[in-house]
DNA sequence: ACGTATCGAGCGAACGCTCGCTCGAAAAAA
DNA sequence: TTTTTTCGAGCGAGCGTTCGCTCGATACGT
């Protein structure tokens, strides 16, 4: 599982964003910039995830952060483009995560579904409040923004129609796999973050998560292997 | 399939709505009171589903409604409570269908499993704008009707888990069916009415919808029967 | 049948407040 | 001094909520 943990810290997504947004991001020195933004964006995840986006104001995030609100506005043009900066921040996340599994699972349709799924909930786990934050805002979104979302998402079911039709097409997996799974993956993918405290209260690790999610694909893909004998 | 349709209308919700809140609901002339309550409701799950609760301000409702600002509060005393009234509705249907499955399935554990979800899915489809307003905006309740709002939840899960252990314990499911099964089952109905209009849009009807979730769901749990045979 | 009293659904201006956002000035850095 | 960064009072709009009021329908006395 060679996942670059260090790649999706707050911080070095901050340092993505300052890159990106140098056109609306007013304030010069890098570094006090850098640090300033990882504050705001820390700030804006945690009132955003707990009372919702809209509802968090400008207010909130200014007391939070201990910026004034015009000190804020040096690091956006409108609450909006906050937004935007942090859905793109994920969305990219997603595409440099996903894209590349690793040379020794891309043979193996199997190894590489587990890998997907492994790879996801890993990542969903280190950027938990921004996939949380991506996930619960997208539904009240203007219009162009859903659209980037119902996109990333697409991409990401791509992925898991590419290894389950390679699965089938090399006789790995049945053939009768249902043409929905890649669909109905995704939500068992997005039920580790979105009910995250849920797991927590009932002690369920994220590794015995992946492994059940990793089991109910392999079952329904893989002609029954059957591994524990049983009665009857 | 027996699923009494009538009874989850949002005219029939209105009428339950009215019996319950008689004591914040002013307005004293039933059929009066029904009528507009209906056009309140219709028109608060139309507006809150398109931009939120939070986002929807009364005086959208009133505009919708045709109502005033004062006469919008002869039916709710506070915003909140129109938000609980909706809610509980829901809860309570939930508990309406799903409690009583019909005797023929009692037996069968895995027709007992066919009928919740597929008179899971069919609910939700029938009160679908009711239930994307319940899930969607849970997230951002006050504290306390999110607390309903997950013990709802733990209730529909806790008709799969018992249905899963008869299964289980009669010897005809497979011992080692994943403990969190019942859980991930949750979200897979909740996919189709978060994502309707995804599946609207690649032509997957309700029926196939639930044929695939009762499939996928029997995969995990049965030993595999294995009903087409397969290559390699 | 008619006039009068009573009812209550509905109205909408107004209140106190918070919102996102601006901008001139102070402070800090260079 | 000049440039950069930060500040926070203030703006107009819009929020949820209230309340004195209207006015057609109903009930009742004659």
């Amino acid at each position: 599982m060679a996942l670059d943990t260090t790649d999706l810290t707050t911080e070095t997504l901050c340092r993505y964003m300052l890159e990106r947004q140098r056109g609306t991001i007013i304030v010069q020195k890098q570094d006090v910039a850098l640090r300033k933004l990882n504050v705001i964006i820390a700030a804006a995840l945690e009132l955003s995830n707990s009372k919702g986006f809209q509802a968090m104001s400008l207010r909130d995030l200014s007391r939070e952060t201990g910026l004034s609100m015009g000190g804020l506005y040096a690091y956006f043009d409108s609450k909006t483009t906050l937004l935007n900066m942090i859905l793109m921040e994920v969305t990219e996340a997603v595409k440099r995560v996903l894209s590349d599994p690793p040379e020794e699972v891309r043979q193996d349709p199997a190894a590489r579904l587990d890998w997907l799924i492994e790879a996801h909930i890993r990542m969903t786990e280190l950027m938990q409040p921004w996939f949380t934050f991506a996930f619960m805002e997208a539904k009240n979104f203007p219009q162009a923004e859903r659209r980037i979302a119902v996109e990333s998402e697409a991409l990401t079911e791509s992925y898991f129609v590419a290894a389950i039709e390679d699965g089938i097409a090399r006789g790995v997996f049945r053939p009768d796999v249902p043409a929905l799974l890649p669909a109905l993956i995704k939500p068992l993918l997005q039920e580790w973050y979105v009910k995250r405290a849920k797991y927590k209260r009932r002690d369920v690790s994220m590794e015995a998560y992946i492994a059940t999610v990793q089991d109910i694909v392999r079952r329904i893909c893989l002609p029954q292997a059957d591994p524990i004998p049983h009665g009857r």
